[in-house]
DNA sequence: TCAAAAGTGTTGACTTTACACCCATGA
DNA sequence: TCATGGGTGTAAAGTCAACACTTTTGA
């Protein structure tokens, strides 16, 4: 912040009106939380009960606190929703207009997570949680389906060369499944021996020697990814 | 936001020293805002007369007034600062550790910009306001250091496949011209031949059948952006 | 024995990199 | 005539997309 800005704010702190206006604003983070299952790409959303909004499903979000840095808030959130901390994280941006939120101005910070749906799978109490298939999401409250696309976006980059995706499968994991994963991420299909070839170029895998089992055809061999590689955070 | 956050923001309201709490904080947009001259990036910067930061420069920032959209802030920073509208102008990200600022609380939203350093140059009033070397600023006030390397990351991505940089360039310009430009983006050099295969390759250019002049050596053809391709922001 | 998916290579198109010479201009 | 950069092509390496058959397992 500039000098100006600073001169503006101690002014402020002399003048209430122009202080409340200032400073009457709401400060959120919003989670966009993405899981994998049968298939399919999920985000986790919650029941609005917003009027303005009613039968509506929203991100999960809150208020950030005081005394929490910004990018910590988020990880409040998923610890208070689904139990799991050490999750993959990122900020994708800022949503600022005005008129956003129908109880005041509010300004937003939106993140994505991924997350592997078993591991939290019990952990959520909260039974106005749901998980939605991506594709099918259609209309959301406040501007949080343009948050969703934005996260969504930025999914598909990232999963392109930096290996982020692993974050949603299991920890041993057969390359059907990871293909799976890639086709619902970016919503195409891909060539078997191409996408096999392309994995392998990346140096992501640690071949298990392990073979799935209860699968109703020939199994495939197990992988997971190499030590060093976890993505957290970035 | 959730339903707990609103219901936090309406009890907010009644309990004044949690409300105080909760909305004491400042948020501000600070611009990164990069031109070209004799070959090499520049920023543009502040003198910081914060105490704390006595001789340190800083980013162009502002607090963002209460009725404004805060994608909007930075094109009111950057009409202030430098007269010009109609700038580059894309969100980078926010930056909202607790102590980053010394006189409380505030959460910042980063913004890079590409203007034509020769548009606006007699614009800037305020003689407080310089351009420095990109590869030469050591230390900013506040995180402005972070903030410029995160604005620098992003502007050298979307450099390579989106036509951003020519808001960097007067109107007509030589492909030399534009090769520098880009070096200095990137921090290498690059090979004349396959700089311009590669360029010609994209289609961006229009050929005007123009030469330079007032260059001491053999001058190369002028071209300009296609018209249709100028980006203001994304 | 059938259904389902595992596993595996080659070719052609395209992209990327490395590299060197002659030319036009102004000083 | 010299210094400076303009302008240009090719070959080798690498990457990307398309494509089909045999094998293994469980039901």
């Amino acid at each position: 912040m500039t000098t100006e800005a600073l001169n503006r704010l101690k002014t402020a702190e002399a003048e209430k009106i122009t202080h409340l206006d200032y400073f009457n604003i709401g400060i959120s983070v919003d989670c966009v939380i993405f899981g994998f299952e049968k298939k399919e790409l999920k985000v986790l959303l919650i029941k609005s009960d917003l009027e303005e909004f009613a039968d509506k499903w929203s991100l999960l979000g809150d208020l950030i606190d005081p005394f929490e840095d910004l990018d910590s808030a988020p990880y409040r959130v998923l610890k208070q929703r689904t139990g799991l901390d050490d999750v993959f994280l990122q900020q994708v941006g800022s949503f600022g207009e005005v008129k956003r939120h129908p109880s005041g101005r509010v300004i937003t910070t939106a993140y994505y997570s991924l997350i592997n749906i078993r591991n939290h799978q019990l952990k959520i109490t909260d039974n106005e949680v749901h998980w939605h298939t991506v594709a099918d999401v259609k209309d959301l409250a406040f501007d949080h389906k343009k948050i969703m696309d934005a996260c969504l976006k930025r999914l598909r980059v990232q999963a392109m060369d930096e290996p982020v995706v692993f974050n949603l499968l299991p920890e041993k994991f057969s390359l059907r499944e990871l293909q799976d994963l890639y086709q619902s991420i970016l919503g195409i299909k891909l060539d078997r021996r191409n996408f096999r070839k392309k994995i392998s170029l990346k140096s992501w895998l640690h071949d298990l020697d392990e073979m799935e089992n209860n699968v109703p055809h020939r199994p495939g061999k197990l992988y997971k990814l190499k030590t060093g590689l976890k993505t957290t955070t970035l």
